[in-house]
RNA sequence: GCUGAAGUGGUGGAAUUGGUAGACACGUUGGACUUAAAAUCCAAUGUCCAUUAGGACGUACGGGUUCAAGUCCCGUCUUCAGUACCA
């Protein structure tokens, strides 16, 4: 009986499928365990062999899990709202409900056919209604949220209202926009409902304004900072210009801090940790402000270096700051107009692809100096972004580069504040090592005293106190989009008011085209039923609107990341029970978070910030009790394809095999894969009969080496325009599910990028039909009651010991190794030990879960080999009595000596000494010194 | 520029605490079986010198610490990823 891996592989599916084997419960003795993959996207193309990496990896620990005696909760389901199924729509007219579900089926079978441990029965699809439902729930208590920055975290918008009715809004605490007004109780309670409405909206998490954004033309909608690559969409590389629109945001902003903070209680690599940072963008110091000489106006700039006041020598606004205009002399106003609009036409990608230039205008307005009261020229320049902080910096350019190269360019005085610094090159940066100077009283300080010191002085004069700034911005949080979650929105006299939550969802209209209508609305704005019913709580035809008791709808949808940021929460709950809330208290109590997180590291910024700043928002308003949604991130490494090339002759026909090519005259060209064998030889034939390409080599000429073309290979990122993706689905059907499953372990460490080479999987299928001679033969089974003998016992534990240790490190290449090195063991060792064999397919099991699971049936059990409890490692077996100590002389190991592990020290050394080979190796000399490690190594000196 | 990760045979990679560098595979070469191919099995395989015995060199490069360094320290180079006028 041989190995049949398709018809094996085909039984456990069904098996699995049918008696519901990794199905979680959520009442359980057994500690939980949740394990989390990266949440796909259903794309038209199907998996390639890199998408399962992270799947497989997160697989094995799963059912490793499992063995351990863990309630394991591996769920699956698809972020299926998004742009590509939209697009193709909008080509097609198919509507995108049903691409997505095509294309779902695919990925379905797919990754049924890898033999995932998924409880499918806890699916989520973040386009359902029934999912998207509670997307707009969370959406609703962010617009009934404020930040009290004294509690630090959010609370009901009604408390804030509560305050506000008591006594203004003076006492406030809170993450709201700049351009508060002062209001007292008695204010409030005179303001009309509207003024109220507006007052609150700059105070909710998810606000209403008009805001500066990423537009693109070609895609019709706005884009998020994270959906930005170089200044062109993350999808489609299409240009993205600024403009101002009325959207919806987020106030990710308040929770910049906690965000921060929180990651050190996230077990991830360092890197992920410092993405993360960056993006946060955290930075101390102070803000300064600035009088402008014959203005009532004043300048505001952020700093982190107040301790460097004394030298500032000008300050530089951004062009689009809006005392421009009002300071600007008369003199300078035609100067200053003609860098404005400049300005303005650069596009982002330009003023990024340009920092070299300098540039600049003088604005002819003085501000003063709040310690000397010295006049400063106050200038603009676009290297101040109108973005980051005030817009405003006051500049010192012996201490800050870009400041240093713009005075030296305009001419300006660069006084030296640094005590025996040398300023006459380049400005001086660093802030430790130096003293200041020529600062009046900060003179002698070191940047630490002199920093506190400034903030004091500032403060006490009320020109400045001690600030924080972070990098992250509010996010958009609106998409001019049709295949997105609707807000539960509708406007009475342009005032957004939230539906109530019992007549959710509010479900995607049908549309007849999927673009945007002809006056530039979003494509909702082509429902004929689109329209908010006050009085029956429906959705009812646009045309009963009457702005009494019909209104609007909101014509956005929501972006890619509302319902990927808490899907993790839904597949706590078993779908019979979703009905009521999103998830149960006792559910969500007793899964709390992900344990373990495996993804891609395209997520590790955009995705994985916003899912924890929802998750924070909804620990505050008391929904959930965890505070972080991961515990453990991991990223994989990206599997890369191995590209196949022929040589065409310039100008001929003619295409050299690789070991033929003399001179520079060919051209390479990509030729699919799945032509080329393990020994990199072309399948000539087939590539001629290809149905896409096959026509233009119908004429070629082959030129062959011994017999064969060989085709070069080179390795490029897995892409269907280089004819290097590899499909699992021919993988599975050529050498089974558990070959694809070790080999994509094998090939190298997890987090590691690693090429992709069809050949070398002849390994590990090789392996499994050792595997499979070493428990069945011709006659059938042999695993018999054998006692094991020692070797037996030895290369078992060591297995054991190893292949724990390996997954509990996520270092899957390497137990595959240790598997391998087994079973080659026990084949020399002629085991046939069930008390051997049977432990091994435990081991083995979640790596290759169908071959173990067939021979453990044919071992006579009759219940899921996934149910077995992992076998313990006992250190008895692997004591040695005695060790082959490797001889070195000066370091260099020239022969092995076994020698009794018990043998002491000056032994060992007699009996090394004595030994011909050492005599020879001395050939005469007296060693200077024997270095005697017992059990390790014997090093002579001399 | 800054931040992070990494450089080991023809290839993917091992070496988990400083202690036999190259495990395990792929590929290559030779052999067995076969009419032949596939499959399977056996042997060799870091480079160089040597018929063998054996020797020299060898973990990006240059130094250092140590009886002993892929591993620790200092400097240099290269590659990949992220980020980019952030005051």
């Amino acid at each position: 009986m041989s190995y049949h891996f398709n018809e094996i592989e085909a039984k456990w599916q069904k098996y699995w499928a049918d008696n519901q084997t990794f199905k979680a419960e959520n009442n359980s003795d057994k500690p939980k365990y949740y394990v989390l993959d990266m949440f796909p996207y259903p794309s038209g193309a199907g998996l390639h062999v890199g998408h399962p990496l992270g799947y497989i990896a997160s697989d094995i620990y799963a059912r490793y899990k499992r063995h351990k005696g863990f309630n394991v909760l591996h769920p699956q389901g698809y972020d299926s709202f998004g742009l590509p199924a939209e697009q193709y729509a909008i080509q097609t007219g198919q509507h995108p409900a049903i691409t997505t579900q095509t294309n779902i089926k695919t990925y379905r079978r797919q990754l049924d056919q890898i033999g995932f441990s998924f409880d499918w029965s806890r699916e989520v699809r973040t386009s359902s209604p029934e999912y998207y439902k509670w997307t707009q729930w969370i959406f609703i208590q962010l617009f009934n949220s404020w930040f009290n920055k004294n509690t630090d975290q959010a609370e009901a918008i009604s408390t804030l209202v509560h305050v506000f009715e008591t006594k203004g809004n003076s006492e406030v605490n809170a993450v709201c926009d700049d351009d508060i007004i002062l209001f007292s109780s008695e204010d409030w309670i005179g303001f009309s409902s509207e003024e109220q409405q507006d007052l609150l909206l700059k105070y909710r998490l998810t606000y209403l304004a008009e805001t500066e954004v990423n537009w693109c033309p070609v895609l019709g909608t706005v884009l998020a900072n994270d959906e930005i690559v170089n200044g062109v969409s993350e999808r489609g590389g299409h240009p993205v210009i600024r403009k101002k629109m009325t959207q919806w945001s987020m106030r990710i902003s308040a929770y910049a801090e906690r965000l921060l903070q929180g990651l050190e209680t996230i077990d991830c690599a360092e890197s992920l940790k410092e993405t993360q940072r960056n993006w946060i963008g955290k930075s101390v110091g102070a803000s300064v402000t600035f009088n402008v000489n014959a203005h009532d106006e004043v300048i505001d700039v952020f700093t982190t270096r107040p301790d460097t006041i004394y030298g500032v020598s000008f300050m530089t606004l951004a062009p689009e700051h809006n005392l421009v205009s009002k300071i600007t002399t008369p003199e300078q106003k035609a100067d200053v107009e003609a860098y404005i609009e400049a300005t303005a036409k650069r596009s982002e990608r330009d003023r990024m692809a340009d920092v070299k230039t300098i540039s600049g205008v003088f604005t002819g307005a003085y501000a003063e100096h709040p310690f000397t009261k010295e006049p400063i020229p106050v200038w603009i320049g676009d290297y101040v972004l109108a973005g980051y902080g005030t817009g405003a910096v006051m500049s010192v350019p012996c201490g800050d580069q870009r400041d240093y190269d713009f005075a030296k360019h305009f001419n300006i005085d660069i006084p030296n504040i640094f005590e025996g610094v040398d300023i006459s090159e380049e400005a001086y940066g660093a802030k430790e090592n130096v003293k200041i100077a020529n600062s009046d009283f900060l003179n002698g300080m070191t940047y630490k005293k002199a920093t506190k010191r400034a903030i004091y002085e500032l403060e006490q004069m009320g020109q400045g106190e001690g600030k924080t700034n972070y990098r992250l911005r509010d996010a958009v949080f609106s998409r001019q989009r049709y295949w997105g979650e609707p807000f539960p929105v509708y406007y009475v006299n342009g005032k957004p008011q939230m539906i109530a939550q019992e007549h959710l969802p509010i479900q995607l209209p049908e549309v007849e085209k999927y673009l945007p209508t002809e006056t530039g609305e979003p494509p909702l704005g082509r429902a004929d039923v689109w329209a908010w019913d006050t009085e029956t709580n429906a959705i009812v035809s646009n045309d009963k609107i009457n702005h009494t008791s019909v209104f609007p709808l909101e014509l956005n949808t929501m972006p890619g990341w509302a319902g990927s940021s808490w899907y993790f929460f839904r597949y706590m709950e078993e779908v019979a029970n979703r009905e009521g809330d999103f998830a149960s208290e006792d559910a969500l109590n007793y899964w709390e978070n992900v344990d373990l997180y495996i993804g891609g590291s395209e997520h590790a910024t955009g995705h994985l910030l916003y899912s924890r700043f929802w998750v924070k928002f909804m620990k505050d308003r008391g929904f959930i009790a965890v505070d972080e949604p991961f515990k453990k991130l991991i990223n994989q490494g990206m599997i890369l394809g191995t590209s196949a090339f022929v040589y065409r002759e310039e100008g001929t026909n003619n295409y050299l095999s690789k070991g033929l090519i003399t001179d520079k005259h060919i051209h390479p060209i990509h030729v699919n894969v799945k032509y080329i064998n393990t020994s990199d030889e072309l399948d000539i034939e087939g590539l001629k009969n290809d149905k896409e390409f096959g026509k233009d080599f119908k004429n070629a000429e082959f030129i062959l080496e011994n017999g064969v073309y060989k085709v070069g290979r080179e390795v490029e990122k897995m892409s269907k325009s280089k004819f290097n993706v590899v499909n699992p689905d021919n993988i599975c059907e050529q050498y089974g599910a558990d070959s694809l499953r070790l080999y994509e372990m094998f090939l190298g460490p997890l987090e590691q990028a690693k090429p992709w080479k069809t050949a070398g999987i002849t390994g590990v299928h090789g392996f499994l039909k050792k595997l499979w001679k070493l428990y069945v033969d011709n006659d059938g089974l042999k695993v018999n009651d054998a006692a094991p003998s020692k070797d037996n016992l030895k290369t078992l534990h060591k297995t054991i010991k190893k292949v724990e240790d390996d997954i509990e490190n996520f270092s899957f290449n390497t137990s595959v190794s240790t598997f391998m090195i087994a079973v080659n063991e026990f084949i020399a060792q002629k085991c046939t030990s069930k008390d051997i064999l049977e432990p091994l397919l435990i081991l083995l099991s979640p790596y290759a879960p169908h071959v173990t699971e067939e021979l453990w049936e044919q071992l006579g059990y009759t219940q899921s080999i996934s149910t077995a409890t992992f076998p313990k490692f006992e250190d008895k077996h692997l004591v040695e009595s005695s060790k082959n100590y490797p001889i070195s002389f000066n370091g260099k190991m020239r022969f092995t000596l076994e020698l009794p592990l018990d043998m002491p020290k000056d032994e060992i050394e007699k009996t090394v000494m004595a030994h011909e080979k050492t005599i020879a190796q001395l050939d005469g000399r007296t060693p200077k010194k024997v270095i005697v490690v017992p059990g390790k190594i014997i090093n002579i000196v001399g």
